[in-house]
DNA sequence: AGTGTACATATACGTCGTAAACGTACGGTG
DNA sequence: CACCGTACGTTTACGACGTATATGTACACT
């Protein structure tokens, strides 16, 4: 096969050959993750393949074995890049700051990057699934150490922090996905109610859900997050 | 090609021909939900395929596509057949349920379903985020119906009830995946902290995290769920 | 100048989802 | 009875996928 590609659409260089790395920049775990990244944003999760990812970056599927294991290597290496960039986000942080107060601003931060990246959020729950604690990303494991941290701090002892901790990494996780779930059925049509598809539904049996749809449609308040997790807190991790 | 398998391993009857239908008994919606469901309950999501789940019923590939449209229909009927099995556990129903009382019979049979097939539940997440409101399984938005009735119940207006309602599936759904999230990375270890995979953190970096690890492994107290649920509901639905 | 090794390609295999065309048995109708 | 439409399952085919294995090439070192 030719070792070159239409310079139009392909990605490739004309005349590009094996051993010829670095004409467009070698590879790296990075550019790996980040095109893996963009693809996904850009075309949802189904459009993520090895072959794919390889034709983004100008090289060929297998290449990208030296950085990532196998496909669930990288899906991993999403949910990798996400919490990556959430640390990022939370780096300009206060010397030392109030735990509940520093919680609040985790719990938002992650809340924003998933919604950033809404094609990646179901990974978050999946390959938690997949993967046992100690394979986790690296970025997600300090997130974990943070949270933990600041339990700690509000005086709980192991057993009680470890219950907060499962508590706020439910209630976010939680409250993420519930907040991507897609409402609208039909965006092209005006009328509200067929927008929503509510034509679907059995009147009869789903009286109070059809009267739901559109409030629930409107997505919840911004602030919802925020008080669920105070009344967690409230009732997981007493404190002054 | 053949249209006979071995008797043996194979599913096909001997001399089986195209409209020969029925010779095992027809196939049928349920039939076909409830073999891919023990397929997957068996060997994993990733074992899930048309030609499997074919093959298991002594049937190819395409002969599903008559009761499912595809394989991403084929998913949301296994998430069809998870409520489905949840409104059975429910229906043995006190006749005026406490409306308190029945939110946490709810939440409890849920997880309990959800636990019983914990290769399933990755898909109430992600067919959640893949399909609109209005075309989710019936059976799921059955169970949405009841909920919100519940939530009715309980005095709230519509704009309180749909928050409250948000946060009860929120809750739910993330203490159901945080209670089926691998912590042994490797079971024939018989030593604690190598059976977690303690050994793959960074001490400096994350001490807290190693500390707590055996206390996440032991999982969460049973009691966990119905507590935040209790917390959430204080604060979204506050009542008598 | 020679060599080892890091990096990317080439080739190949089995599996997947599914479009399209086809065959076969059954339930009605004349 | 003969006929036929339709419901149900099969056959065939195609392009894409993940990845094991073998191969090639250019650079850093001696």
């Amino acid at each position: 096969m030719a070792s070159e590609k239409d310079p139009g659409t392909g990605r490739r260089a004309p005349g590009r050959r094996a051993g010829d790395h670095g004409r467009y920049g070698r590879l790296s775990r990075e550019r790996v993750l980040a095109t893996a990244l963009e693809l996904v944003d850009r075309e949802g999760l189904s459009a993520l393949s090895m072959r794919r990812t390889g034709a983004e970056l100008g090289v060929e599927a297998m290449a990208l074995y030296r950085y990532a294991a196998g496909k669930e290597a990288l899906l991993d290496g999403l949910v990798e890049a996400l919490y990556t960039e959430l640390e990022e986000r939370l780096a300009a942080s206060p010397e030392e700051p109030e735990w509940r107060a520093e919680l609040h601003r985790i719990a938002a931060e992650t809340h924003r990057v998933a919604l950033a990246h809404p094609h990646v959020a179901p990974l978050l729950a999946t390959r938690m699934l997949a993967v046992p604690l100690a394979r986790r990303p690296l970025p997600v494991l300090r997130d974990h150490e943070r949270i933990l941290a600041l339990l700690g701090r509000a005086g709980l002892d192991e057993e009680a922090t470890v219950t907060a901790f499962r508590a706020v990494t439910a209630w976010v996780l939680g409250h993420v996905l519930d907040d991507l779930r897609p409402m609208v059925d039909n965006p092209e049509e005006s009328d509200p109610a067929f927008r929503l598809g509510l034509h679907r539904m059995p009147v009869r049996e789903l009286p109070r859900l059809r009267a739901a749809a559109p409030a629930l449609a409107r997505g919840g308040a911004p602030e919802s997050l925020a008080t669920g997790l105070d009344a967690l807190l409230d009732r997981f991790a007493p404190g002054p």
